[in-house]
DNA sequence: GACTCGTGGGA
DNA sequence: TTCCCAAGAGT
């Protein structure tokens, strides 16, 4: 048995059932789970996936929207510009490929908001392909598991890749179920803080608890701070413009910091990454929205 | 490569 | 409470 066939034998016992993993979920279904997991927990994309996935069912059902309505039903996901890649990626699958997601992977790495993870992801689980899908679960796996090392490098290599793609197996149809058993085995058993080896497939092969799981060395990443950033600003400036029915004005933003020259900086972000945009002198909207109504200042 | 970019929950 | 980190992408 390679580890390749235990941890497909593993995943189809013990896999979750999640709802873009039902056989009948189109390739945009998968695409737009695979944006919506980008950094956010399995647990709260699912109600998102189940809203979006019923309000835009395909690519030019969102492409026929605004997208602020997309930036709208990203909710609390975070890292919004996904949303709006999201719906960029959309109007490109409509353009490009008449609203069918493309199989082919360079296609699909073209495509607004697609990188090496998630092209690799829909090319092998919407279309069955054979390719490495790398990410920071499988980075996990691969490193613990094959190099003996307690923990990978913070992002993809090219090195990662070629290492991944050496422990799947020729036939096509088992290299996709051995990449996403993977992804599972490091997401809930192989995880980050305290992984459940008892329960492992590769309890007895794995390099890293042969070694007697050694612990990391140096500080692996540097310490990810939220309060106080420009991230929290933009955040708090875009919940206001998520709610509102009305062009906000200047005044409304400027309540959700104190400090005059971040929030500028904040808001200027937005408007630069396409999220919100100026509306005459002094009232800001969400990107795409149509002004209507008359101003509501809270 | 190093940085930026949200949000929330569990240890 | 503080810290860590969760199916990354783009610059």
């Amino acid at each position: 048995m390679t580890l390749a066939d235990e941890a497909i034998a593993w995943y189809q016992a013990n896999a979750r059932d999640l709802p873009w993993r039902q056989p009948d979920t189109t390739p945009w279904g998968v695409l737009v789970s695979e944006v919506m997991l980008q950094q956010t927990p399995v647990v709260r994309v699912e109600p998102a996936w189940r809203s979006w996935m019923t309000r835009w069912p395909d690519p030019a059902a969102l492409a026929a929207d605004p997208v602020s309505e997309a930036i709208r039903m990203w909710g609390r996901l975070g890292y919004p510009r996904r949303a709006m890649r999201l719906h960029a990626c959309a109007v490109a699958i409509v353009d490009r490929h008449g609203g069918r997601v493309p199989d082919d992977l360079d296609q699909l790495l073209a495509l607004p908001g697609v990188g090496t993870y998630t092209g690799r992801a829909v090319a092998t689980f919407a279309y069955g392909q054979r390719h490495p899908v790398v990410d920071t679960n499988v980075r996990r796996v691969v490193c613990r598991a094959v190099e003996g090392k307690p923990d990978a490098g913070p992002t993809t290599t090219a090195a990662d890749l070629t290492a991944m793609e050496a422990l799947l197996p020729e036939d096509e149809e088992r290299a996709a179920k051995a990449s996403i058993a993977f992804m599972e085995l490091g997401a809930i058993v192989c995880t980050a803080r305290s992984p459940k080896c008892a329960d492992c497939p590769f309890h007895d092969v794995c390099a890293w608890r042969l070694r007697g799981e050694p612990l990391p060395e140096g500080p692996s990443r540097k310490p990810q701070k939220y309060a106080g950033t420009d991230r929290q600003v933009r955040g708090l400036i875009l919940e206001v413009l998520r709610h509102a029915t009305a062009p906000v004005p200047r005044q409304r933003l400027d309540l959700v910091w104190n400090d005059d020259l971040q929030r500028a900086r904040a808001l200027s972000g937005l408007v630069e990454d396409g999220l919100v945009e100026p509306l005459g002198e002094h009232d800001f909207i969400l990107a795409g929205d149509a002004p209507r109504g008359e101003i509501q200042p809270l």
